[in-house]
DNA sequence: CCATTTATATCACGAGTTTATGTAAAATTT
DNA sequence: AAATTTTACATAAACTCGTGATATAAATGG
């Protein structure tokens, strides 16, 4: 459009994250019946371990009653179990059961493997650069959302 | 069960971009009033400009039934408009309209700037490094999306 | 003991998904 | 040319998922 889009055009980081996410939703989805919103709300399980509900749905960044009714649903799925705390008769703890433990971790198997085929039709130039680079980013990227998460938690507030 | 911990040094792409797809979903989202859905549509519009709903549905990895009543919301919405092909009596191109075309404009500018403010919480080495990276990723990155297209493309047929 | 806050649930509703099916126009067959 | 099939899209039914508003029930603080 204006000079400007030649600046960004060649360097342009959202660019590039929007085409991994696009890659990664339509083309690495395969959530075998499950949704993208369980698949995340999973993965927040088996990487956090048992979280309160409402903790659940600020990190998820999703509204409360959003979260209990999706809980309720893997509950009934056998995907996760509640803990009532005995401390704390209002509260309970959303944790993964065995399957749901299973699940997850059979996902992220399968969707390194699909990756994995991916990679494997690059060059190996490309892929020990994508490699290479991916490795650089990803601790940047994870300051990055240390960063969006303090900010999203101040904003709220 | 195993040691999840452990693989933050390892070579893992997968994690890297699901990394990147949690950042942009969660904290760069700020779909005002806007699905992510709906979203996805316009911007495809936006890139690959008048398209039938057919191939429409295709490209976005969606069936048709979902993506008929998506364009019939934002036609709603004054987002899209149809142009009825005189050649072809069943087909229609859907087409951003012209207040399509500048919410997504807006929105992208929007997505820059947020991503821009977060940049520029890194330190000027990680900045560097962070935009070094997904420049030299992003294109390695296309051609993936470019096979996983055509892989798609196969096993639908 | 009563009021407030906190944790979760429920309700109403719209968006978005799927499969199955309907409709109408184009293409093909005979 | 008429009948059939295919193609492009719409509609229906049933579900997940999101929201805000509100209910319930337990902890907390006077």
């Amino acid at each position: 459009m204006d000079e400007v889009g030649r600046d960004q055009g060649r360097d342009d980081v959202t660019e590039a994250f929007d085409d991994v996410v696009r890659l990664m939703i339509r083309h690495l989805a395969d959530h075998g019946s499950l949704t993208f919103t369980a698949i995340m709300c999973l993965g927040r399980l088996y990487r956090d371990g048992p979280t309160r509900l409402t903790e659940l749905a600020a990190v998820e960044g999703s509204s409360q009653p959003s979260t209990s009714q999706l809980v309720q649903r893997l509950e009934r799925q056998g995907l996760v179990v509640r803990v009532r705390d005995p401390q704390d008769g209002r509260a309970s703890l959303i944790a993964l059961s065995d399957a749901g433990r299973t699940l997850v971790a059979n996902r992220l198997r399968d969707r390194r493997d699909r990756l994995a085929e991916l990679l494997a039709t690059l060059s190996p130039e490309d892929d020990a650069s994508l490699r290479l680079a991916m490795n650089v980013a990803r601790p940047i990227i994870q300051r990055l959302i240390e960063t969006a998460r303090r900010s999203d938690k101040q904003a709220r507030s």
